[in-house]
DNA sequence: TGCCTTCATTCGTTGTTCCTAAATATTTTA
DNA sequence: TAAAATATTTAGGAACAACGAATGAAGGCA
């Protein structure tokens, strides 16, 4: 059985490579993921290619294999299902229970998992909106849309950059645009090509132009 | 915060004292109890001593101190509470509960402890019939008779041998009456000062006088 | 082209945690 | 009091996960 150091190596990698058109993660993000220095992450995801679980090319990247991506998706399922048991039904607020599923996701046996889908009716997204991989290991990735598509006035989150171009995801970085932040959609012009977000977290707002905006997807959050 | 090695071994050296009279656990009980050679335990222990949680005397044995017997209650009160929890809201049976709240036992927080407690409306038994330390760290003893005065063809849990009689507690073993095991008191006969029990698990039984089942202590077990 | 910066890798170490085996010491019991 | 049962000490080791610093490779820029 994997130990919980390596369950959250792989499942770090897949949540990089999600938001990542390539299918290489470069080591200084499993690195800043991880928050280890790049040498230990060197070290670690050598031992996980010597487990299968990834394939590692020196000064290129890491790609996660078959078992590797399995495994994610098991770890995320069974962060998904606690996050929303505990939301449902212990009657946690959502922005409580990361912390708790992170270290439940580590122990929960697939008995257990199992009655708790069941219990929820098998639902297919957690707290946030983010989508529940099946028991086989399966994700139907929820629906994205750009910034330029989606709804105003709407709480989404940063899904997706599809974009490689490092000068653009530096903008991004320091437009604090990172995946996973929430913002919402003030206003939207197709004249001036042009939309005015708000940054949840920070409260502030800032426009950006259509060819920015098309590289941004977002998914809705479901508001609680 | 303990390791979960550190809080099994006070877990156990607490369920240890608990069925002794005295005080003290010899060492080889722990060792036996946590499936370590003696040596380990020696070091172990004397990492506990240091770390405030057990009082150790060489050669004679380890108790716990106030603040071992706090974590140790700590303990026991997520270990039930989860058993409870998962029996009566996810349908386990009570048989198949003891493996996956050993694990959860100590990952749960505070917290989610405290949501699951409320849930549950505050019980003070876990699916086994034991009691549920409360928060604060209390625990009232469930009520205790003896193989002469308890119910019969009733299902019981052996919770305490009264006597400290080597001998005694030798016979105890080889006849598999050991705390924690079911067993079912099939018939009492005043006049003949013995007691007929059926141990469940192994399905066989058999005939204990008066002297021995009076220092046999034994609680209820709740039918599900 | 060639240097420089950035990123990655290697290497040597550290530190924790938990464990065993075997020799030694002490206590109990017969 | 010797033998048997228990504990302790000592020495060591395996697994895990990390860091710092020196070294190496690649891409960008002049």
């Amino acid at each position: 059985m994997p130990s919980a150091t390596v369950e959250d190596y792989i499942k770090h990698i897949y949540l990089v490579s999600e938001n990542r058109a390539s299918g290489d993660v470069a080591m200084g993000q499993v690195a800043e993921a991880l928050g280890v220095v790049p040498g230990t992450a060197t070290t670690m995801v050598k031992a996980l290619a010597d487990a299968g679980l990834v394939e590692y090319a020196p000064r290129v990247g890491v790609q996660l294999t078959d078992p590797g991506r399995k495994l994610a998706l098991h770890v995320l399922r069974r962060h998904r299902l606690i996050e929303k048991f505990l939301v449902e039904v212990l009657g946690f607020d959502w922005s409580e229970v990361h912390e708790e599923a992170e270290q439940m996701e580590h122990v929960v046996s697939d008995l257990l998992l199992e009655r708790i889908d069941r219990y929820l009716g098998y639902p297919t997204e957690d707290p946030h909106g983010d989508p529940i991989p099946s028991a086989a290991g399966e994700l139907i990735p929820g629906q994205v849309e750009t910034l330029m598509e989606c709804p105003l006035q709407t709480h989404v989150a940063v899904a997706r950059i599809s974009d490689q171009d490092t000068k653009f995801l530096n903008y991004i970085t320091d437009s604090g645009l990172n995946p996973g932040v929430t913002l919402c959609v003030k206003a939207r012009s197709e004249r001036a090509e042009s939309v005015e977000v708000e940054l949840i977290s920070r409260g502030r707002s800032l426009t950006l132009g259509k060819g920015a905006a098309v590289k941004i997807q977002v998914r809705p959050l479901s508001d609680s």
